[in-house]
DNA sequence: GAGGTAATTGCAACTTCTTGCACAAATGAC
DNA sequence: GTCATTTGTGCAAGAAGTTGCAATTACCTC
């Protein structure tokens, strides 16, 4: 059984039906590398079935995000992107000034949910977080220490 | 000189325009104890100004978010709420069952900012974050030891 | 205080996502 | 395979937020 069927076959032991759009809206975010958003698997599988309704693929993902198969992440301005939690847990750095984008291990946050767990007896989701901020080339006191200060190279 | 005329003078000095609008939406959001939502703060700018339209109060919130005088933070379903930076930073744990919000204080988080900072140049703003997950009452394994494993006592 | 200029606003159209509803179809029983 | 049940889908309308544009107005200079 292939990975996307493994899921499939969860959807359907949790009591929900598997039905060919569910089918390909999950191999298409199995079989892609990165984030996707709603319109390009919406225009993914249209190319299959070219009546799926963008609302099926809305609410198919709202289905996989509330069982916990996608993580949903805001990548900055107009961009809500879907990914498999279990394609290994990584997070983003977002530089809200050119919009540079940095992968950031899940080592780094992974101490935070014993802590929360511990002292507030929070369960925290850590699948897949965006941190936004400045980046070394965005900020004042950056690599040139300041001499590009006021300088822009992009706008998020 | 008023908390919010403060920030007005800042908003000028940076080049923008001090429009009543903005006066206004900036002493509301000021006033405000909790999160005001875009449709709350632009109802209230109204009962002054009925003609002020709801896109100059995203406008005007967008301009304030990107001046980082506010923040933006996604509460839960339906619910992105504004609050003024330098009104104290907290952050929310959000029960992905029941919705419920508890506070998290800012010390918890803060020590990823020099982490990030030292490792990727990062300057991360961790102003207000909301982290999703289970509550104490919603987790399986949580106070009453599994007996209500199964139930739900809300839907988030 | 008057005038010029460019930022800001209100309006309307538009994009993105959600929801209600009637019909279609996945599942389970026979 | 057929039938009944109940979920899921497509469509269209709606809610939330954004954008283009002409008219207004805050701010600077005189």
């Amino acid at each position: 059984m292939t990975g996307h069927a493994t899921i499939a076959e969860s959807l359907r032991e949790e009591g929900y039906r598997l039905t060919p759009q569910r089918m390909m809206i999950l191999a298409i975010i199995y079989d892609s590398e990165g984030h996707l958003s709603a319109e390009e698997i919406h225009q993914r599988v249209r190319q299959q079935y070219p009546f799926v309704d963008i609302s099926t693929v809305y609410r198919t993902l709202n289905l996989l995000k509330k069982l916990r198969f996608i993580t949903e992440t805001d990548l900055g301005d107009e961009c809500v992107r879907y990914e498999l939690v279990d394609k290994g847990r990584h997070h983003h750095l977002i530089c809200r000034q050119c919009g540079a984008s940095f992968a950031l291990e899940h080592e780094l946050l992974a101490p935070l949910a014993p802590r929360l767990l511990e002292k507030y007896g929070f369960a925290a989701d850590l699948d897949h977080f965006a941190i936004f901020g400045l980046c070394q080339q965005c900020r004042p006191e950056g690599p040139a220490l300041a001499a590009k200060k006021g300088q822009q190279h992009g706008d998020a």
